[in-house]
DNA sequence: TAGCCATGTCAACAAGGCTGACGTAATATT
DNA sequence: AATATTACGTCAGCCTTGTTGACATGGCTA
């Protein structure tokens, strides 16, 4: 039970016993490292004219290639009322293409074009960069640790989701 | 460099070499989980009429009893008429108290009520809830990974911000 | 005393959520 | 074949929460 200042209690297993304090603490860690985490695509974002929500997309179209409207909206959590004004933007501006479905023509697919390729890297490059730093800084344990709790914050339907992205991405 | 699928490579004591693919990976997590982190709060706080920016008001004032305006400013990183609008709808609903400064009469120092620190017990209790079953089914190592990575992503000053308010919450 | 500081406030605006309603194809069902 | 459902787009209007700019009031400080 000698734990550090901010230590965690160990006993037995996998009983953790973690105090009122400790679990305000990561909810503090989570805010400020929120900000962090979207500090700097949002000053590409901005120069360009665009916001968090169209990199989102960007990013979520990149990862699944030829996605459905009906799928992304429920990745982003959004109303298709909301993401269409997301996308039709990023359409008229020349980022995605929106195909019709060949098998079902009812579909919209959607694809990054040259030009939305290039603004997705630009964002994800500034983004991992600081991820990168991070789990340099942290170790390798630190970031399969790090990973392993994100995980088990989500909703269950939001981690079948984030395994599917994975799997569609090879 | 026998990793699993997903895995993270590791070379010598800290290098790490982490694909594109596995930083991408990271930033969905990060989206997915921070909405779980959100959720639960959310549902409590729009029943009472109040939003995601009142919460971090009522927890940053818990956290830190007395602080003055400025420095809720400077933590929540918002403009003061942002803040503004927050803040006199807490006090005017009796959650928060806005006191002079006893030394310098132009600070206002601001505290809980009982109404205020009810409401606080109840989102942190739904949010820190979450968290605990996280860390519960990640393990303690999982646990000490997340919150170095976590203070990794930080920019530097709210990093410091983040160390003061466990200094001050004492 | 002059000037800066902490705070509050008014006004106007923007992003990005939301609901509700409606239209149009295209597919599915009966 | 007729009907229902689905996928998508769009219009309108609302809310929260962020922004900038301007201005007022006390209270410190040099």
């Amino acid at each position: 039970m000698a734990d550090g200042p901010g230590g965690v209690s160990q006993s037995g297993e996998t009983l953790l016993f973690l105090t009122d304090d400790q679990l305000r603490r990561a909810i503090e860690a989570m805010f400020f490292a929120y900000r962090g985490f979207t500090a700097d695509p949002d000053l590409i974002l901005e120069e360009q004219g665009y916001g968090r929500a169209h990199h989102r997309a960007l990013h979520f179209i990149h990862r699944s290639p030829g996605t459905t409207v009906n799928n992304l909206l429920a990745t982003l959590g959004v109303t298709k009322q909301s993401l269409n004004r997301v996308l039709r933007r990023l359409i008229e501006d020349g980022l995605v293409d929106s195909r019709i479905g060949a098998l079902d023509k009812r579909e919209r697919h959607l694809h990054l074009t040259t030009d939305g390729a290039t603004l997705e890297r630009e964002l994800s490059e500034v983004q991992t960069a600081r991820m990168r730093r991070a789990f340099r800084g942290a170790g390798p344990d630190a970031v399969a640790g790090f990973r392993t709790v994100l995980e088990e914050m989500m909703d269950p339907e939001m981690r079948r989701r984030y395994h599917r992205i994975a799997e569609s991405g090879r």
